[in-house]
DNA sequence: CTTGACCCTGCCACTGGCGGCAGGGTCGGA
DNA sequence: TCCGACCCTGCCGCCAGTGGCAGGGTCAAG
């Protein structure tokens, strides 16, 4: 099977599967034009990469499910090294995601705020160049 | 002032005064020796632009703040434009945020499914001590 | 005169998973 | 014989905000 052929059936591009190569993730014998050759195992291998990274893994750790990688991911019983590393990307998410939600609790305070102020400020023209003209040129260098 | 002085006051560094500089922010005068010379409303400038990076918006954001930079950002009267960006940044993360947890209920799932594998399978004297506590993961090497 | 602190520009690296392009080779069918 | 589909390698770009380095200039104090 072909690049082309591998990409249709697992869903994903062949640009990816050759980055999954380069990553060291799947192999694959070479034709002697060069081409290469997949075996029916890699559709296994990428389907299950692929099911790797969407649960939130990147591709150096879907690197230390190698050994298992043509097994049936999915049901196979679990390595504690996987499990592990699970939890540690499963930390990872957590903590990213409290840093993202923490700036969205700042930014919409703001907003708030903002609207607030808004409402008492709307008496006055409010002398912030955008808020008039909001095409016209800033005295400064400006774009918009 | 000199790009040291104003990094120690604003509590950055000077690569990053000379990037946002480099993103058209902030501006200085240049003494004969090719120096910055920053006046003292820099200063301000560049706290109004820290305010706005870490209420998650981006450098290319804070871009459309500049008119009011000079001014008490958090106090002033918001502009129009300047909520209207703070909105779609915000709805911005608000999505992110959502794909990201997604992506960790996901993996969240895939463990507690290992985890109840594994109680099967605890023939194996593996160290799943960390299945019990999935927020507080092994404490090494791992950061965002 | 020398040291050392400071400044300058400019460039690469990093994270992460690709997208896209350039420039070329290979192959089957009309 | 030519077209078009497919394949190859290799490199840049993206998002963002720096960190760090190279290689040099400037200046005041010792």
């Amino acid at each position: 099977m072909r690049i082309g052929e591998l990409a249709r059936i697992t869903g994903c591009t062949p640009r990816s599967l050759r980055h999954y190569e380069a990553q060291g993730l799947i192999a694959a014998e070479r034709a002697v034009n060069g081409y290469r050759d997949y075996d029916e195992r890699a559709a296994t291998r990428v389907r299950n990469i692929r099911r790797l990274l969407d649960a939130g893994l990147t591709l150096d750790d879907v690197r230390l499910f190698l050994p298992c990688l043509d097994g049936d991911v999915a049901a196979a019983a679990p390595s504690p090294a996987g499990v592990r590393v699970g939890l540690q990307r499963l930390a990872v998410l957590e903590s990213r995601i409290a840093a993202q939600v923490a700036v969205r609790d700042r930014l919409a305070a703001a907003l708030h705020d903002a609207a607030a102020a808004c409402v008492v400020d709307l008496e006055h023209p409010v002398g912030l160049g955008l808020v008039a003209v909001p095409g016209q040129p800033d005295p400064r260098k400006d774009q918009a």
